[in-house]
DNA sequence: CGCCAGGGCCTCA
DNA sequence: TGAGGCCATGGC
């Protein structure tokens, strides 16, 4: 199984994604399916940021809730980000869960989106920024051909046979981008397409 | 009621 | 470097 005939096995079943979803730059709940180069903001490149932080290991409704919060507040830049005190954005944040963490790590990423520079090395020395997170901030916010893995992709990867469950994540990340052509377009959707495929495998399996 | 979400950090071998 | 504990909340 390459990586391409199981991508194209993953849009056969489920479709154009849409991936990440920019409420502030599009209708809806921001999903924007078959319309690529969004977010064209610096608005809309920061609430993907916000989005990367508030998903850790937190279902995407909770963190729709979250954001919901922040910019009925109208926190929606770094700057009001670092302006608010901790236990105000803790409190907006509640839904996501982890919210004093989650805090401090939103603040960390407003001052890396204001000073900082769009690279791999740098996000990952951001604390509260690991892989995935620094991945799908490049990916979806910046428009960078890097590969995301989550708990979706390394499950999915394991039920094909293809890679063993515990396989870390670097691996996993050269092993598609050794054997796919760099496009921001598909790994978009492939990231977003074994997400869709991961919930439906959970659906199922209750 | 128990499981687990679109993880990451810290500690300790 | 990898396994385990911890962080918090709510949908189902």
């Amino acid at each position: 199984m390459t990586p391409i005939k199981l991508y194209n096995k993953l849009f056969s079943l489920y479709g154009a994604q849409g991936w990440w979803p920019v409420r502030s730059e599009f209708e809806s709940r921001g999903y924007h399916p078959n319309k690529f180069g969004l977010p064209a903001t610096k608005k809309g490149k920061f609430e993907v940021c916000l989005g990367a932080i508030l998903t850790q290991n937190t279902s995407w409704l909770q963190v729709e809730k979250a954001l919901d919060n922040l910019f009925a507040a109208k926190i929606n830049t770094p700057e009001k980000i670092l302006k608010t005190d901790n236990e105000t954005i803790a409190t907006l944040i509640t839904p996501a869960g982890y919210r004093n963490q989650k805090t401090m790590y939103l603040k960390n990423i407003a001052h890396w989106f204001l000073n900082g520079s769009v690279q791999r090395d740098e996000l990952l020395n951001v604390k509260g920024v690991g892989r995935e997170t620094a991945d799908s901030i490049l990916l979806y916010a910046f428009h960078l051909p890097t590969f995301v893995i989550d708990t979706y992709t390394k499950r999915t990867l394991a039920a094909f046979g293809i890679f063993e469950e515990k396989t870390d994540y670097e691996t996993l990340r050269k092993w598609f981008m050794d054997n796919l052509k760099p496009s921001v377009e598909l790994f978009q959707e492939y990231h977003a397409l074994f997400v869709e495929h991961g919930k439906n495998q959970r659906l199922g399996c209750h």
